[in-house]
DNA sequence: AGCACGCCGACT
DNA sequence: GTCGGCGTGCTC
């Protein structure tokens, strides 16, 4: 007879604790899934291992026993350690961190292939000669791998230096030491033309790809090829980091700045964390891959946390674009109302003379930004979510860019019953239009999440970009991404402004990936790009930065003012959202939250709030929120206190509140 | 969470 | 008497 500790597969706070079974399967192991009698009722339900001992360590009253092993379903003991660290870094349960390693689908019950990669036939490129830059950056690597010790790499190469070219001879001496390897992609660049470069060089038997796409039989499939050992490499989106390959020896995040490496619903992961956590496991590598790293893994590469690896070549040698700032109060002054500055259109016409393609950015989608009444003042706003609504022409509707509704545009203010109703803020919806009326013979495409809904995915438009069939895409960051080489002379940002001026710390570092990005697409081919970034804040830094192509002189900025108000890579910032129907015990709860944090941490301990959060009303729940700053070194213990807090004022339902917690978010709304 | 228990009012 | 409303408390 053995004893094993257990988790339920029970999606509940309160359940949220290891239970004690006994067990008349000598085979049973630390992993597996199994069906145990829960509850007053004994229905059997699905539970995981977590230990098994040969003896009870404390006598057990009312001790059920296990009814079977799921032979199909086993963790590996590394993860097992991976949900236990993620309860206690995330503040989530053992089920939501068992969930992440296990597949949500079951078998096929016709014993079919459900393989993703079966029909297509993928050609075999051989390795190419690496330049001087890539050979010491893969000797780096290879020096780490030989010290079998798990390690960090930051690999800073800016655009076009072959970043990936690394990753792949990295990932292929692994395999050569009989390990195996995760590829990690942010899912916006997770097409099949990426796909089809990593399993064109590793060959589809030994490669398993995950991604949002696949049905859950097929995820099924993919997850039993690789628990039963049959592939050396797994390339996917976010989760893909949870594949639970055995004996790894390095996980790759290329693009590491992008913000979907952080989960956004519960477990509220940050996927480098996951990939350090389970590398030091294995005695592995991290590698993370980015032209314009995030300020917070810069900050560690610089300081000894991480190694850092430089590439500043481009693999051509391209020279990099020409880049002009207009300053648009000074076209404004000029008598330009318009939404292009004279230099970007001439510089359109210069490029559509000479057959050149353009790119226009903006980081906002729909028609214009809000609609608001001329007289009265009142803006049109979401009744879900309290946010203002974006107008978009094609609909003639109000539509909420965070929860999706959709109403009809009103004809006179709903407030005052004014005519004098307006929108404003230009969106690509707009864009598009003026660059149509402006340049009628040139052929115009827009691309963003709207007209990848409406007209087909992402990659079409890219394709007959790409192709040349359109001269001038209008689009948001979607763009900034799975575009490579094409013709493109001319890079316009509308406007810098609105990203920079976004409610939230990472801003400026967003400004500036973007702008960096979009300069980037322009001039990857023999001739020499252009950019013209318009904006009302010429002088901004991140701007200048920008313009001069200089990551470092942003860093050194950007940096500075971080320590200066303590914000990360100087502290750990908690997201506390307290939330409840009643808007009265929402606000007396979080008061109460922050009394709490302060009476366990310390009168020194950095409490924001409480204030309402930035979605106050979300669906008839109201919603207050608390800021926490933890200083360097001080997570465990902060992370313990607001844990302890959870379980002893919020898990009673009396209490008709919910505390949401997220530690370092990429995103306040 | 989900489910059984139980204490109370309404109805055959 | 007994059916069923949902408030309460527990789950190895």
């Amino acid at each position: 007879m053995k004893y094993v500790d257990v988790v339920i597969d029970n999606n509940s706070d309160h359940t949220d604790e290891l239970y004690t079974y006994g067990c008349t399967f000598d085979e049973v192991k630390a992993g597996d899934k199994v069906s145990v009698p829960f509850a007053r009722g004994n229905k059997p339900r699905e539970a995981y291992v977590f230990a098994v001992k040969d003896q009870l360590a404390r006598p057990v009253r009312g001790l059920k026993y296990v009814m079977e092993i799921d032979p199909e379903i086993s963790l590996p003991a590394e993860a097992l350690d991976t949900c236990r660290w993620m309860k206690r870094r995330y503040l989530c349960k053992y089920i939501d961190g068992v969930k992440c390693f296990t597949p949500a689908g079951s078998r096929s019950k016709r014993g079919k292939k459900r393989d993703p990669l079966s029909e297509k036939e993928y050609e075999s490129h051989p390795a190419p000669v690496l330049t001087p830059e890539q050979e010491k950056a893969l000797q780096q690597i290879f020096v780490r791998m030989e010290q079998k010790k798990h390690r960090i790499l930051l690999l800073q190469g800016v655009t076009g230096s072959g970043k990936t070219e690394v990753y792949l001879q990295a990932i292929q001496q692994v395999i050569r030491q009989g390990k195996t390897a995760i590829m990690l992609v942010p899912e916006i660049s997770l097409t099949p033309q990426t796909i089809r470069r990593f399993v064109g060089r590793f060959g589809k038997e030994r490669t398993a790809v995950l991604h949002s796409r696949l049905s859950l039989g097929q995820r099924y499939d993919e997850w039993m090829r690789i628990r039963k050992g049959e592939v050396s490499i797994v390339i996917g989106a976010r989760s893909a980091v949870f594949a639970p390959l055995s004996n790894i020896g390095v996980i790759i995040l290329d693009e590491e700045h992008e913000t979907s490496y952080k989960s956004d619903k519960t477990p509220k992961y940050d996927t480098l964390e996951v990939a350090a956590k389970r590398m030091g496991q294995h005695q592995g590598l991290v590698i993370l891959g980015s032209a314009t790293p995030s300020v917070v893994n810069a900050w560690r590469s610089r300081s000894g946390l991480f190694d850092l690896i430089r590439m500043e070549r481009r693999y051509n040698e391209t020279p990099l674009p020409q880049v002009d700032i207009v300053d648009m109060r000074e076209e404004l002054r000029a008598g330009n109302h318009s939404m292009f500055s004279r230099l970007l259109v001439q510089k359109m016409q210069e490029q559509l003379s000479c057959g050149r393609q353009i790119i226009l950015f903006l980081n906002r989608r729909g028609y214009s930004s809000f609609v608001s009444c001329r007289s009265c003042g009142h803006v049109v706003v979401c009744p879900d979510c309290g946010i203002s609504m974006t107008y978009h022409k094609a609909e003639n509707a109000c539509v909420c860019h965070f929860c999706g509704r959709k109403q009809p545009a009103p004809q006179v203010c709903p407030a005052c019953s004014s005519a004098n109703i307006r929108r404003f803020g230009a969106g690509t919806e707009q864009v598009e239009e003026a660059v149509r009326e402006l340049f009628s013979q040139a052929s115009v495409a827009r691309l963003d999440m709207d007209t990848v809904r409406t007209k087909g995915s992402a990659d079409k438009i890219l394709r007959e970009f790409q192709k040349g069939k359109t001269q001038i895409l209008v689009g948001t960051q979607l763009i900034a991404k799975g575009l490579d080489v094409a013709n493109v002379g001319l890079s316009g940002i509308i406007s810098a402004d609105i990203t920079l001026n976004l409610p939230d710390f990472r801003s400026a570092e967003r400004a500036f990936q973007l702008m960096t990005q979009a300069a980037g697409r322009a001039g990857r081919g023999s001739e020499t790009g252009s950019v013209v970034i318009q904006t009302y804040s010429p002088d901004h830094y991140a701007v200048q930065a920008a313009a001069h192509q200089d990551y470092e002189e942003f860093y050194r900025q950007e940096l500075a003012l971080r320590q200066q108000i303590s914000y990360p890579p100087f502290c750990d910032l908690y997201q506390l959202v307290v939330s409840s129907e009643r808007e009265e015990a929402a606000e007396r709860k979080s008061v109460q939250l922050v009394e709490e944090l302060r009476r366990r941490l310390g009168p020194r301990a950095a409490v924001l709030g409480p204030s309402p959060a930035p979605m106050y009303l979300v669906n008839g729940v109201y919603r207050m929120q608390v800021l926490l700053k933890a200083p360097l070194g001080k997570r465990q213990e902060f992370s313990a206190a607001v844990s302890e807090i959870r379980r002893r004022q919020f898990l009673d339902k009396k209490e008709e509140c919910l505390l949401h917690t997220d530690i370092n978010p990429f995103s306040f709304i």
